[in-house]
DNA sequence: CGTCACCGTCGAACCGGTTCGACGATCGGG
DNA sequence: CCCGATCGTCGAACCGGTTCGACGGTGACG
């Protein structure tokens, strides 16, 4: 491979002036600069990576830190990771994905190593072992999603809260008085999901205040469990007219068992989501739903860190917390309850 | 950040002294290297790792080249990128993720750089344009999936002849004579997607030796044209007794439809399809399948990579195209055609 | 007791970039 | 015509590792 000694030779010219003369950072003559160009055309001069970062304490690498439960849902997962990548890219950086089981360990190899000039991390926990070595390190960092203690971290997240709150007005309004609030399976709060009780605390004091009667339960991500699960509650609840569903598996397995019931929506029973438009276009879920935007949050995620790694005035800023606020963007499945329906 | 240099000073010993106590690649005396260790420690010393690619003209970090187009299925492509990333960092690489789309130039930034030890190639197509750069870097590569011309590199796939033939023998032996398979949509072929024929044009080839009427269409990747397809197909060929799918989009359609149509699997109708374990428990589907395993492809492809980045022997070694043989992993949905059945 | 081999350590060079300070040439102004 | 500012270029140092060759000290052996 041609090194910039090569190009600097062929163009006879100095390694230094070389390098003025393809990065611009001093005045060059004209004929200079052009026959530093040609040359580096035709050697198919690239910079070596590793050099450069010797010299520039910079990597143009980000570090991506994902978990992959098995109950977590892989198309919403590959939808952050694109949201990342994508927009990393566009922004000039690459990006290294790490997905090892010990992320602490992980997180300070890539920091300490200097591998990377940022990192964004993902499947927040609510005591996240990661955060305190992202605090440590050097590199500045974003979260996609929130931490118990958020405190000098910039967080990115779908405002949960205020989603089980929609989602219960919404079905109030339309008169339901009785409602089933699904989840994510127990042990995704077990190991810190705080999103799971965000939404459910907030839609649980929400009915209680309209007085609606709200029953919420942690669900399943697998089948047949989630099949069975479902049955199970619609058998248990036969006065409900309204479910609530903040677990894309159960989503997914929704249409068969009201299929299987005879059930009509929105006639029967009344359904809102919470989840990805793309996943309710490649599921055909014909349900209202709350966007969740996963693509949209990892790129917010990179905007704000490559912000914060190229400008040191940015670097010293306050960190932030932004909610994206949930937007109902479908209303496909719900309706008045019962005896109102045609 | 602690250097070499500090650890050096702390243990009193030269830069080349405590390099070698750590690397262990000369002999050193018993105390120095318990000083240079604890100096190490003490210091929370972690090598620069662009200094050290400078140096040894390695990396530590594999790139993962993988598009994703709308009309591939999100949770299969998750299991390729996590076989690569986990067999990786087993094997001591990090990973590059690398999603832009013109993959060509991205190739050839990364191996021009010197950014990664090797490469391995994801969503190959027929024609693919990386594959003359991959030829051209100095860097190792695999594939996961058959290009049209893989003379050079190592491929790693599933057989898809074979298993376009399986499924044929299959049903055939089980008397039916009059089939139905779905593939891919037809946009995927002309990308390029070579596995929709090899499996296509292998089952009709084998259900016409067989003397067996098999019905090959194109599918759809997304809700609703999927059920609507379905349906469709159903209605044409009302005598088809047999179902092959080689979609994941399909097969986790169908449940809805025969529901929806009041037919009972494996009675009114066999089903055999191609997707991965992982998948068919996450959606719960009750079909016969060959297992396609992508975590164990690009895992292949790792151990493989990482052969030819770390032996000169290894990488002088011809290259090899190695296929998965397909398993018929469940016989859950396939019995004799009708009037055999209960 | 002298010599040789070997063990352990050191200094220096190198990997391939970037960047600082200096220096010669050119130009304008007095 | 001389001086000083400006422009363009160069040499050298530096980033932080690894590795080669050399060298001093010790032990074994003749």
């Amino acid at each position: 491979m041609a090194t910039i000694g090569d190009v600097a030779r062929e163009a006879g010219v100095s390694r230094s002036t070389a390098s003025y003369a393809l990065s611009g950072k001093r005045p060059i003559s004209e004929d200079v600069r052009r026959r530093v160009q040609a040359a580096a055309e035709a050697l198919a001069y690239t910079p070596n990576a590793g050099a450069r970062a010797l010299a520039t304490a910079r990597t143009k690498v980000l570090g991506l830190l994902a978990r992959f439960h098995e109950d977590e849902f892989a198309p919403a997962m590959l939808q952050y990771i694109l949201g990342v990548t994508d927009t990393a890219r566009d922004l000039g950086y690459d990006t290294l994905l790490v997905t090892e089981a010990d992320g602490a360990r992980a997180l300070r190899r890539i920091t300490d190593s200097r591998m990377v000039d940022g990192v964004v991390l993902m499947n927040i926990a609510q005591e996240d072992a990661r955060l305190p070595v992202l605090r440590a390190a050097p590199q500045p960092g974003a979260l996609v999603g929130l931490p118990g203690d958020c405190s000098g971290l910039d967080v990115f997240d779908l405002d949960f809260e205020e989603a089980g709150r929609v989602m219960v007005d919404h079905l109030h309004r339309l008169g339901h008085r009785e409602l089933i609030l699904v989840s994510q399976p127990e042990h995704v709060v077990e190991r810190g999901g705080a999103y799971v009780w965000r939404l459910r605390d907030a839609a649980l004091e929400r009915a209680r205040l309209l007085g609606v009667t709200l029953h919420a339960v942690y669900g399943e991500s697998r089948q047949p469990a989630v099949g069975q699960l479902l049955n199970g509650l619609l058998d248990a609840h036969p006065a409900a007219t309204g479910l609530l569903i903040n677990n894309e598996a159960v989503a997914a397995a929704l249409p068969s068992v009201t299929h299987q019931r005879g059930l009509r929506v929105p006639e029967d029973l009344s359904v809102i989501g919470r989840y990805s438009a793309e996943f309710a276009a490649t599921f055909s879920l014909p349900y209202s739903f709350i966007e969740s935007a996963p693509d949209r949050l990892g790129s917010m995620a990179v905007r704000q860190l490559v912000r914060r790694v190229e400008s040191p005035a940015a670097r010293r800023e306050p960190s932030v917390v932004r909610f994206i606020s949930p937007e109902l963007v479908s209303l496909a499945s719900t309706a008045p309850p019962g005896p109102a329906a045609p």
